[in-house]
DNA sequence: ATAATCCCGGGCAAATTACCCGATACTCAT
DNA sequence: ATGAGTATCGGGTAATTTGCCCGGGATTAT
């Protein structure tokens, strides 16, 4: 049997380093091409046509997710198993949606990643078990794009307060009570099931309603 | 000459695992031990005595600062390299400050690393040049960076908690008790002229303290 | 030796949250 | 047009958290 031609894109050297080393010591895989950043993992998948891409999602530059698009978009049977650090479901299943046939940790075990390259070369998709465990959770608890649950009003309040804006100036602003903005903060985090204000204003800037930050020099 | 005895801490596999593969191919290097939490690295240290700890800064439990701190409280002779993820110069100098010999990001060259291996064995001080370079611009620009009046234990904890662990689990994971991490969480924001945690967590993410997670929309 | 921090936490009043409630008002389908 | 559904507005109250002060032990610097 041919051996599996692999293009390995992470932008640690220590870490191709330990692919490297970790497929090397298996029969039947060989890396034929590394990438850095997204950019160069294209033009390298264009040259060499790879079996299976491994594909590290924090990369510099355009990042890990647009080239597993800008790559499934050029051929839309590679495979990509997207190797991360993120144990956020929520970035898993963004992944697989964009066509990843993988998803592994970088906390998984070796043996993971080799089994997951093996299962999807027959054609399955895999999951390391942290993930999968966290997708169960959230789907039992039923989550859905929670931003779009968010009344118009609740929205708005959400913006403005996420923006650095008081409970007392969205009220003023609004010409509501501070306590009718207090409730609406309530029910905003109850929507977005955010413990607490960090939680809120991650779930909000990935929603992008968070605009960038001035810097000011004092 | 003996080997250099290291101690190996990484709480992925596959990190370890190029470490490992690119320190045996040296002479001179012997890994005498490896460890994935801050707990496990301590223990591991007093059994083995190492030339050399490289230590990764983002670990699960009590993180890479407080390990580095315990270590250097034992063994205050103890030389450790710090291998982190984060180009944050910011980070870094509360690396060197708790007593690293060195600060390599895993964007480096492993030759870099090597070198600052051989380097920090002679008894000198090792920095990547992307830190070095975003120190010595961060001076030019003379901007008194707030976050550098926290101390460590402020540092760490902040980190936690902007990057989505909850007061409780902070205090948890570092033996201290709710109170406690309120009481620095106070301190944090008067230090950072923070009014709410809105703020707070835009001065974090200026300083780099905030790990992304960018999902990027199709 | 003394001063200055840092880290840890108790205490307590003030503020805020969590969650309940009822009152309008608007939309929409029957 | 009537009733069901839901958005907006806020009152009330118990539980929690904050803001701020304190002191004590451990280190570090002077």
């Amino acid at each position: 049997m041919n051996p599996i031609n692999i293009l390995l894109v992470d932008d640690h050297a220590i870490v191709r380093e330990g692919y490297r080393s970790l497929l090397n010591r298996q029969p039947g895989f060989n890396i034929i091409a590394e990438a850095e950043t997204g950019e160069e993992a294209y033009t390298l998948f264009r040259q060499h046509n790879p079996d299976l891409v491994l594909l590290d999602l924090s990369l510099p530059g355009k990042g890990g997710l647009a080239t597993l698009c800008q790559i499934r978009k050029l051929s839309p049977k590679a495979k990509v198993i997207i190797f991360s650090m993120h144990q956020n479901p929520a970035i898993a299943k963004k992944a697989i949606e964009a066509g990843a046939v993988g998803y592994i940790t970088k906390s998984s075990n070796p043996s993971t990643l080799l089994k997951a390259v093996k299962d999807t070369m027959n054609g399955g998709i895999s999951i390391s078990d942290d993930i999968t465990k966290a997708l169960a959770l959230e789907s039992l608890q039923g989550s859905k794009i929670l931003i779009n649950s968010l009344s118009t009003r609740e929205f708005e309040i959400l913006q403005m307060l996420v923006n650095g804006t008081s409970k007392k100036e969205v009220a003023d602003t609004l010409c509501i009570s501070q306590k009718t903005v207090s409730n609406h903060y309530y029910l905003i985090k109850s929507k977005l099931n955010a413990k607490n204000d960090i939680e809120l204003i991650r779930t909000a800037t990935e929603a992008g309603l968070v605009s960038p930050i001035n810097l000011v020099a004092s």
